[in-house]
RNA sequence: AGGCGGGUAGCUCAGUGGGAGAGCAUCGGCCUUACAAGCCGGGGGUCACGGGUUCAAAUCCCGUUCCGCCUACCA
C-alpha cells in the first residue's frame, strides 16, 4: 500500500493521526451486527465531561484497548462502549466558577438558565477528553457514544427510580449529612477532606438532676450541647453503674436529659461520658436512633444558631462556642481545658468546616441488593482480579449502609417525585404528572434535589446498551466481558453496578473485574496539580509517541502494585519502538523488488525453523498473559522475543541468506522473515497500534488493517524441537567465543581461529552445518570442528555443555590471565555443584522430592561435573605449557 | 485506631515452594552496509531483620522494623 521509502527512524507524529482516521473511516471499531463470533464487550469507565486526560485515564484506557484489540484479533465480536459522565458537583462547580468570573452566580441566573449554561459548556468542552482518548488510540465505537444525561440514559434513570420506589427500595427519611454552610449543599463523604487540627478538649460539668453530684463530659464542640438529648456511658463502666435511670441537667439551658448506656462509648477516652447530639453528629445520630432520642437541630443551614439555641440564637456557630465557654466558666461548670489534636472535616471546594446536619434525604435500601451482589462474587459468577480485592468488596457489601442518593445541587437527574401541598403525599412517576396521585390536587411541585452522580453510572453497563428498551446490543453484549477500573471507585461504582445490574437485568453486569493500580510519580507520590508533579500524558505522547507511552504503561502494569512512572522508562520503550521500526526497514531492504509476498517456501535453515517454532510458543504465552490480565508479562514476552530473539539472532542469521547467492535460501529466508515480522507486528499490535499498522500496511502480501488480522497462535507454526536444541547449541558456541573475545578485548576487526571439540557426532554435524553462521557472528576466520580434538597451544577456552571451544590467540594470549579466567570459572561451577551434591546426598530430598525434580538436579550435577572437568583439563594443559 | 500493599542489583521494578531476573545506570570493546535511540561482552544482590514449617523458602506461617496508601465516628 505505502510505497515511499521508509525513514531511518520512526516518527510517530506523522503516522498516528493518519491511521486513527483510517480505522474510524473503515468502521474497524464497530462490532458486526449479526455475528457468529463470540461477543466481547467492555464499557468504558465514563470520564467526567469536565476532565482532561490524566495518567489514570491513560493507564485505564490503554489496558482496555489492549484487551479489545487483542480480542478482536483473536476472533471475537468486540464492542468497546464509550461515553462520559455528567459529574454533578464537579461540572456544576466549573460552570459556577465561570459565572463568578462574570460577576454573577447561579441563584441570580436561576435554575433553568443555569442548567442551560451547563449544557452549553458541555457542548463546547465536553468533547475534549474524547479526542484525547482518540490520541491514545482507543478503539471505542464512537458511533455509540453516550452521556449520562442523554435522553435515553435519563429515561433509564427514571425507570429505575420509579421501580425501586414502587418496590419499597427507595424511601425518604431523616439523615445526618455533611453540610457545607457556605456552598449550601450536602456533600458526599468522599467530598469531605479531613485535616488534622490543633484544638481543645473541654471538660464540662453536667449536674445530676437530683442534686447528688455531677458527671464530667469531654467534648471538642461545646456549642452543640444545646442540642444534647442524652449523656452516654459504657454499660461496663463501674464508675457510672449507679446512675442507671438518672438524669442530668443540661448546662446553661438547665433541661433534664437522661443518662443512657451504650457499648459504643470508649471508657478510656476522656471521662468515659459522652454527650449525645443526634442532630449534629453522625455517631450520636446512630446512638440516638437506637435509644429513640429526640433530635434537636440547633444550627441552621447557614451555620447560625437557631431559635432552639435559646439565648444563643443568631450567633454564628464559632461565636456561639466562645460565648458558651464564657458562660460555663462563669457558672463554674468548665472543669478543664486541654490541648487536643483531631481531624476535622472540611469542604473540598471552599475549605469551610463541614457541619453535620440532620435533614430529609432520599435513600436506596441497599441490604437486599447487596446480598445478591455479594453472592455473585462469592459464587464466582463475577471474578475480581487481583482477587485480594474480593475481601474488600465483601467487607463493604456485608456492612453496607443505605445509600443516600439526593444532592442539593442543580446539575443532574432531578428526582422524579412531586409533593402535594394539599394532602402532603408524594407522587413518583416516570413522566411529569399533572396532579397528585393520592388526592388529585393539581397543587404539586417537583422535588428540587437531584440524584447522586453514581446513581446514573450504576446503570451504565445496561443503560448504554439501550435499556429499558430491548435492543439487539443488550441481547448480544450483556453481561459484558470485563470491567477495567481503579480501586478507588470499587465501592462507589463497581459495587453499585453489581447491585443494579443484578436487580434490573437479572444477571451480573460483567464477568471479570480487573482492578489496576494508581499511577504515581517517580518518587511514588500521587500526582496532583498542587504538588506540581503531574506528568501530562499528552506531553509524553508528543515527545515519545503514543506507542512508546502505551507500551510503558502496559510493561509497568503488574498486578497489585502502584506504577511509578519515570521518563527514563518511557525513553527505553521508545527505543524499542524504534528497534522494531528498523527491523522492518531491514526486512524491506532485503526483499526483492516486488510488491507481492515471496512464494511460499518451506523454512530452509536452522534459523528459519527455529524462529517459526519460537513464534508459535511465544504467541501462546502472550495470549495467555493477556487473558490473565498479566499485562506486564505479556509486554515483557513481546519485548524479549522481538528484540533479543527475532532481531539479535534471527535477523543476524538471515543475513547469510540475504547476502549470499543461493536463491533458494534467499527465497526461504524472505518468506520466513515476512512471516516472523508479520507475527511480531500482530503480537505487538494491541500494545502499539500505530507503528504496527504503519509497518503492516507496507508489508507485501497483507490486506487491509492489521486490526482485522488473526492473532498468531502455535497451531499456525511448526513445533520443531530439534531446531530448538540445535539453536541452543549454536547460540552457546557463539556466546562462548564472543565471551572470550570480549574478555580479551579483541576488536571485531581481528578475526580469530577456533577449534571446537564436541561431545558427540550429532553436535559435530550440527555445528558443521552452521559453521558459516558461527564464523560470521563470532568473527572467526578458520573453524575446525570434531570430536576429541586437542586444545591448541596458545588458546583460550570456553565450555558449553559437552563441548570445548578453543579460541587461538597466537601472540595475544596472556597465559596468566587465561589461567585466572578459567580458575574463576571453575570456582563458580563448583559452588553450584556443591549445592546440587548437597541435595543429592540428602536422603530426605531423594525420598520426598518429586521424581522430575530429582532427575533435574541429577542432570544438572552431571552437566556441571562434565563442564568442570573439561575446564580443569584445559587448565592443566595451560599449566604444562607454562612450565 | 483499623485495613491493605510494599522492603530483591546503584535506580525503577518483575519473580508465590526446586540453583536470583529485566530495563536504566555503570565498566570494557566496536561507526560490523536495519538501528550509536545501535552491536558484543563484563561487573554488581546475606532477596529488610529474627524465628518457624518443609527434603527444599525471596516465595508459606509468626514476630520485629521501616515506607506508602486507603478507610475511621475516640467525643
Amino acid at each position: 500500500m505505502e510505497k515511499e521509502p521508509i525513514a531511518k527512524s520512526y516518527e510517530p507524529k506523522e503516522v498516528e493521526a493518519k491511521w486513527y482516521q483510517y480505522w474510524e473511516e473503515n468502521d474497524l471499531f464497530k462490532p458486526t451486527a449479526a455475528s457468529e463470533k463470540s461477543p466481547y464487550c467492555i464499557v468504558i469507565p465514563p470520564p467526567n465531561v469536565t476532565g482532561t486526560l490524566h495518567m489514570g485515564h491513560a493507564l485505564n484506557n490503554t489496558l482496555q484497548d489492549i484487551l479489545c484489540r487483542y480480542k478482536k484479533m483473536a476472533g471475537c465480536n468486540v464492542l468497546w462502549q464509550p461515553g462520559t459522565d455528567h459529574a454533578g458537583i464537579a461540572t456544576q462547580n466549573v460552570v459556577e466558577r465561570d459565572l463568578a468570573a462574570q460577576g454573577t452566580d447561579r441563584h441570580a441566573v436561576g435554575r433553568e438558565q443555569f442548567i442551560e449554561r451547563v449544557w452549553e459548556w458541555r457542548k463546547k468542552y465536553g468533547g475534549l477528553i474524547i479526542n484525547q482518548l482518540r490520541r491514545l488510540g482507543c478503539s471505542c465505537d464512537w458511533s455509540r457514544e453516550r452521556f449520562t444525561m442523554d435522553e435515553g440514559l435519563s429515561r433509564a434513570v427514571k425507570e429505575v427510580f420509579v421501580r425501586l420506589y414502587e418496590e419499597g427500595l427507595i424511601y425518604r427519611g431523616d439523615y445526618i449529612i455533611n453540610w457545607c454552610p457556605r456552598c449550601h449543599t450536602a456533600l458526599a463523604d468522599l467530598e469531605v477532606e479531613h485535616h488534622d487540627q490543633e484544638s481543645y478538649l473541654y471538660h464540662i460539668r453536667y449536674r445530676l438532676e437530683d442534686g447528688t453530684g455531677h458527671l464530667i463530659v469531654a467534648t471538642t464542640r461545646p456549642e452543640t450541647l444545646l442540642g444534647d438529648t442524652a449523656v452516654a456511658v459504657n454499660p461496663k463502666d463501674e464508675r457510672y453503674a449507679h446512675l442507671k435511670g438518672a438524669n442530668v441537667l443540661l448546662p446553661v439551658l438547665n433541661k433534664p436529659i437522661p443518662i443512657i448506656f451504650d457499648r459504643y462509648v470508649d471508657m478510656a477516652f476522656g471521662t468515659g461520658a459522652l454527650k449525645i447530639t443526634p442532630a449534629h453528629d453522625p455517631n450520636d445520630f446512630e446512638i440516638g436512633n437506637q435509644h429513640n432520642l429526640e433530635r434537636i437541630k440547633v444550627i441552621d443551614d447557614d451555620g447560625i444558631m437557631n431559635e432552639l439555641a435559646g439565648p444563643y440564637q443568631g450567633l454564628d456557630r464559632f461565636a456561639c462556642r466562645e460565648q458558651i465557654l464564657k458562660d460555663l466558666e462563669t457558672a463554674g461548670l468548665l472543669e478543664k481545658v486541654e490541648p487536643y489534636q483531631n481531624a476535622v472535616g472540611h469542604c473540598y471546594r471552599c475549605k469551610t468546616m463541614i457541619e453535620p446536619i440532620l435533614s430529609k434525604q432520599w435513600f436506596v435500601k441497599t441490604a437486599p441488593l447487596a446480598k445478591k451482589a455479594g453472592d455473585a462474587v462469592r459464587d464466582g459468577k463475577t471474578r475480581i482480579y487481583p482477587n485480594n480485592w474480593e475481601a474488600v468488596y465483601f467487607d463493604w457489601m456485608d456492612n453496607i449502609r443505605d445509600w443516600c442518593i439526593s444532592r442539593q445541587i442543580w446539575w443532574g437527574h432531578r428526582i422524579p417525585a412531586w409533593y402535594c401541598d394539599a394532602c402532603g403525599e408524594i407522587t413518583v412517576a416516570k413522566t411529569t404528572p399533572s396532579k397528585c396521585a393520592h388526592c388529585d390536587s393539581e397543587n404539586i411541585r417537583q422535588e428540587t434535589d437531584v440524584l447522586d452522580t453514581w446513581f446514573s453510572s450504576a446503570l451504565w453497563p445496561f443503560s448504554t446498551l439501550g435499556w429499558p428498551d430491548k435492543t439487539p446490543e443488550l441481547a448480544t453484549f450483556y453481561p459484558t466481558a470485563a470491567l477495567v477500573t481503579g480501586f478507588d471507585i470499587l465501592f462507589f461504582w463497581v459495587a453499585r453496578m453489581m447491585m443494579m445490574g443484578i436487580h434490573f437485568m437479572g444477571d451480573i453486569p460483567f464477568k471479570d473485574v480487573y482492578i489496576h493500580a494508581l499511577v504515581r510519580d517517580a518518587e511514588g507520590k500521587k500526582m496532583s496539580k498542587s504538588k506540581g508533579n503531574v506528568i501530562d500524558p499528552l506531553v509524553v505522547m508528543d515527545e515519545h509517541g503514543t506507542d512508546a507511552f502505551r507500551f510503558t504503561l502496559a510493561a509497568l502494569a503488574a498486578q497489585g502494585r502502584d506504577i511509578k512512572l519515570s521518563e527514563e522508562r518511557i525513553l527505553g520503550y521508545r527505543h524499542f519502538v524504534n528497534k522494531l521500526w528498523n527491523a522492518a526497514r531491514f526486512v524491506f531492504m532485503n526483499l526483492d523488488d516486488t510488491a507481492t509476498a515471496p512464494a511460499q517456501r518451506p523454512p530452509a535453515t536452522l534459523a528459519d525453523r527455529w524462529i517459526l517454532t519460537r513464534i508459535g510458543e511465544v504467541s501462546d504465552q502472550v495470549a495467555g498473559a493477556i487473558n490473565d490480565y498479566q499485562f506486564n508479562e505479556a509486554a515483557g514476552l513481546c519485548y524479549q522475543f522481538v528484540w533479543h530473539e527475532f532481531c539479535d539472532w534471527y535477523l543476524e542469521m538471515a543475513k547469510q541468506a540475504f547476502y549470499g547467492d543461493d536463491q533458494e535460501l534467499k527465497d526461504a529466508a524472505q518468506h520466513t522473515v515476512l512471516a516472523a515480522l508479520g507475527a511480531s507486528l500482530k503480537l505487538l499490535h494491541p500494545f502499539m497500534p500505530f507503528v504496527t499498522e504503519e509497518i503492516w500496511q507496507r508489508l507485501p502480501g497483507t490486506e487491509g488493517s492489521i486490526m482485522s488480522a488473526a492473532f498468531p497462535d502455535s497451531s499456525g507454526f511448526p513445533k520443531d524441537e530439534k531446531a530448538l536444541t540445535d539453536m541452543t547449541l549454536l547460540m552457546g558456541i557463539i556466546a562462548g567465543i564472543r565471551n572470550i573475545r570480549g574478555e580479551m578485548n579483541l576488536p571485531p576487526s581481528k578475526n580469530v581461529r577456533v577449534v571446537i571439540d564436541t561431545g558427540n557426532t550429532k553436535e559435530t554435524t550440527c555445528i558443521q552445518k552452521n559453521s558459516e553462521q558461527v564464523k560470521t557472528l563470532a568473527k572467526v576466520e578458520d573453524l575446525t570442528i570434531g570430536s576429541g580434538l586437542k586444545k591448541p597451544v596458545a588458546s583460550a577456552t570456553a565450555v558449553f555443555g559437552d563441548t570445548s571451544i578453543h579460541v587461538i590467540l597466537k601472540g595475544l594470549l596472556d597465559f596468566g590471565e587465561e589461567k585466572k579466567r578459567i580458575r574463576k570459572s571453575i570456582l563458580k561451577i563448583e559452588k553450584d555443584l556443591k549445592a546440587s551434591e548437597k541435595k543429592l546426598s540428602n536422603p530426605g530430598f531423594l525420598d520426598k522430592a518429586p521424581e522430575d525434580i530429582v532427575a533435574d538436579v541429577r542432570a544438572k550435577a552431571e552437566t556441571l561435573t562434565a563442564k568442570r572437568d573439561k575446564l580443569a583439563h584445559n587448565l592443566a594443559v595451560l599449566e604444562n605449557i607454562d612450565e
